[in-house]
This record gives C-alpha cells, structure tokens and sequence, in this order.
RNA sequence: GCGGUCGUGGCGAAGUGGCUAACGCAUCGGAUUGUGGCUCCGACAUUCGAGGGUUCAAUUCCCUUCGAUCGCCCCA
C-alpha cells in the first residue's frame, strides 16, 4: 500500500485551487481596504500558550490539539485557532508600543484532531482579523462588517450574523450560577452531554438540542449584564444598524474558547450537512493580559475557508476560472522544435502564457493539447515556415489562419492579445 | 472517543463462491502524409483498499486493519 495523506488533510490540486486562490485574493483586497496589515505566525507554539490563551478546559485543549514533544524536550502545539498566536506576536514584538490600534489578518491552516466529516478537517483554513488597542464598540462592529462583507463580496447568499453579550468575568461568574440554580431542580432529567455541561460550562445547556424544554424561561445573559456591558453591547448593535449589516440576537450564543468578553458573534450559513457555522470571533479584553502583555482589549474573528467553499457550491456560485493559455506553440520536425524553445521564451518575456509540446508528437495530437489548454493562439512552425523564416498563427475559437514574419512574431502577438 | 454507509482501471460505475471482471468517460493509436472540437474503428484491470481465515476454488463469505463519507460531541 501507497502512503496515503493523514486522515482528516487535503491535497489542494489545480483545478481547485484556484477557488482559494480567488478567496485569498479577496480577502486580503478586503482588509487593505479595512486597513488591516498581514501577520504571519508560527504553525506550531509553545503547548503553553494555547493553554492559557484558549483556555484549559476548552474541548480544543482538552482533546483536540496536535501536541508533541520536540528534540529538545519542549511541548509543542500545532495551532488550533490564530488567535493566541496572534496575540503571542503582538506581545513580543511590542506592537502594543505603536500608537494606532493595531490592526491585523492572517490566512492560513489550523490543525485540531477531530473526526471529519463534511465542513470539518484535521487540517483546516481560516482567514481572521485581529484589532488590538481600543474598547470602542465601532471596532466590534467594524470587525463583524468585515466579516459579513468578505462574504458578500464572494457571492455568498443568506448568511445570518448572529450577536449575544457574553458580559465580562464577573458578570459571567455570577450569570453562571444562576444557569446553575435554574437547572438544578432537573439536573437528572438532563441528557448526559448536559449534566457533564452543568458543571463544565452550564450556559452551553441553552444550546443543546435534546434539553429545549428545560430551557424555558431560563435566564438569557443579557438580563444580567452590568451598566457597562449593556451599553457596549447597545453600541455595537448601533454601528451594526448604521452600517445596515443585519443582525439577529441570539441570547443563547456562547462560543468554545475561554476568552471572550462582551461582544461574540457567528456567521451561519445552510449547505454543510450538519453544520451551519461559517465563522465567528468575538472580544477579548483580558487575553493580552494572560498571555504576558500590559493588558490591552482586542477583538477578532476567524472564518472557515473550506466551509464557506462548501457553501459556495451548495449556493452553485460560479468562482472565476484560469485564465485559458495565450499560445500554445507547435514545432514540427527537428530544426523547428529546437526553433520553438527560443521563441517560447520570447512570448514569455512578451507577458503571455505560452506553452509547448515536450514529446515530439504529430501535430494532430498538438493541436488537440492546444485545444485541452483553451489556447487563444495556436502558433505553428514547421520546416517550410522555418526555411521561410514565417510562423503560422491559428486563432482557435474562428479558425482562421495568417502567416507572420518570425522576426517581431511574439511581440506581435502580444500586441494582438492586448487589443 | 462513539455510531451508520462505503472501498472494483486515471475517473464514474455493473457484477458473481468457479465463466475472458460488463459498460460509460478520459487517455493513446488509426481512418485524415502538417491542423483541435463531431463521427467511426482499435488498444487500455493476471486484478477487485491492505493483511489474515474458511473453501478444491474468494473480488464475492468471516475476522482484523487502513481509508473515504455522513452523523454524535464540539467547532471553522
């Protein structure tokens, strides 16, 4: 048996990538628009940062990180999410130092070990944003309009913005408790997952399908936000609304890493099987602090590169294809083949895509290549042509021929391509 | 970690305890001495994910394993 790709991976061939391609390209187009500068991070951490950037009870750290143990004896994580990295770069570097609110994005793949199926992979994509620096709730929103508009701007239909408060620490500790005192009376009638969750993380009951009669009149966090967060929150649904992005409360939203404060937030779209969650981010005013830094706020988001892939399909978006190639050139006989070498670099350095035959076969077989490469020119020098110093030129989609000089014959189709 | 379905040429797919393992697409060659897309003809799996077992005989039955896929948990 063949060694075959680590469950859970994807070989990206051509043909598809050119969807990531185009998605990149718009991405980043977005955030130079938003002003957002790229950062690149490591693939791998310390294991400790996503302990304590993410958070140790979180099923990410818990059971789902690519952990290890390197040459040198140090625990090293694969990155299951970009934030912490993120964060870990703004801190040492000293971006904190700058006196602009830091704002910055990434591309690139996150590994979790889980067991895939559709919209989930072992190594997965994300495209996310991170601003350092400021409470203003204009960056939540500004943040969450990001999101939205890179999928607008794709050609995604239908995708909901989903918003909930999940309040700062204490507010969140003592909301806690009174989750806790509501289900307590039908703790046992709860199903297993939910008893587990009553102790773990009990606001995650409100979300479980098979508990939705308990939840009756269960206290939503936004009843017990403080001053402070209520008006946050009020703030960012403000700009939301004078931003016309359209938003829908959900009360019941909570988000599986440990660190967020106030705003969260999820992307949902239909077309993924069982999933419906495209992206989601959210604030973190004590993350910087954790991770080692002088404590500034943040706030980001992350978006799942395959699964909006896969709703592009499910939504039967057209994503542009290849360019076809420009010419593609045909030697015939010896002396011209060893011709065509020259004069393929020549339309190369023209700026066309140029491509030739590299197995001496019949022009009948060429021609056919031509046409499977979608050739706008095909270019054909034969040993009359040669003697003659001409080149046949065959325009593809008419089928119309003409003779040109040898001489000036890549810049001249150049010129006929630009036109 | 748990459960369902599946695994036959480059791709899609039929099939059966013993026949030469259908067919379609793609590919290659020819009809057409230097001209693509259409048509016709021909070629193309000692082999049915891997390992083991049952049997005179296994692609087919059994076990194990790997993988794919879908779902649970959770999430992108």
């Amino acid at each position: 048996m063949s060694i075959q790709k680590p469950k859970g991976t994807q070989d990206l061939l051509p043909g598809e990538i050119e969807k990531w391609q185009y998605l990149e390209n718009k991405a980043r187009e977005l955030c130079r628009r938003f002003n957002y500068r790229e950062i690149r991070t490591p693939v791998f951490e310390h294991t400790e940062l996503f302990q304590r950037g993410v958070g140790e009870t979180t099923d990410i750290v818990e059971k789902e990180m690519y952990t290890f143990q390197d040459k040198g004896d140090r625990s090293i994580s694969l990155r299951p999410e970009g934030t912490a990295g993120v964060v870990r770069a703004y801190v040492e570097n000293k971006l904190y130092g700058e006196p602009d609110v830091s704002k910055l994005y990434y591309i690139g793949p996150m590994f979790r070990y889980e067991q895939p199926q559709a919209g989930r992979y072992r190594q997965f994509h994300q495209f996310g944003i991170e601003a350092f620096g400021s409470v203003d709730p204009g960056i939540d929103a500004e943040v969450i309009a990001l999101g939205y508009s890179f999928y607008r701007e794709i050609g995604l239909k239908d995708v909901t913005v989903e918003i909930n408060s999940v309040g700062n620490p204490a507010v969140r500790a003592a909301y806690r408790e009174h989750i806790q005192r509501f289900f307590a009376p039908v703790k046992d009638q709860l199903c297993k997952d939910c008893q587990s969750r009553y102790d773990r993380n009990p606001m995650r009951i409100l979300d479980c399908k098979i508990d939705q009669k308990f939840c009756e009149g269960a206290p939503t966090i936004v009843e017990h936000l403080d001053e402070e967060c209520r008006t946050h929150f009020q703030a960012v649904q403000d700009h939301l609304a004078a931003m016309d992005i359209p938003y829908r409360l959900n009360p019941r939203l909570v988000r599986g890493l440990d660190y967020y404060t106030h705003t969260a937030f999820e992307y949902k779209a239909a077309g993924i099987g069982a999933i419906d969650t495209i992206g989601g981010g959210g604030r973190y005013n004590g993350l910087v602090g954790q991770i080692g830094g002088n404590d500034q706020p943040g706030v980001g988001l992350g978006l799942g590169l395959e699964r909006i892939l896969l709703v592009l399909q499910a939504q039967g978006v057209e994503i542009p294809a290849a360019k076809p190639l420009d010419v593609y050139l045909i030697g015939l006989g010896e002396a011209a083949e060893k011709e065509t070498v020259k004069l393929l670099q020549q339309l190369r350095m023209q700026g066309l895509s140029a491509e030739r035959d590299y197995q001496s076969r019949k022009i009948k077989a060429q021609m056919k290549s031509a046409d499977r490469h979608r050739a706008t020119y095909v270019a054909i020098l034969g040993e009359d042509e040669l003697a003659k110093g001409e080149i046949t030129v065959k325009a593809m989609a008419t089928g119309e021929q003409e003779t040109l000089p040898l001489a000036g014959f890549a810049a001249a189709l150049a010129a006929r391509l630009r036109a």
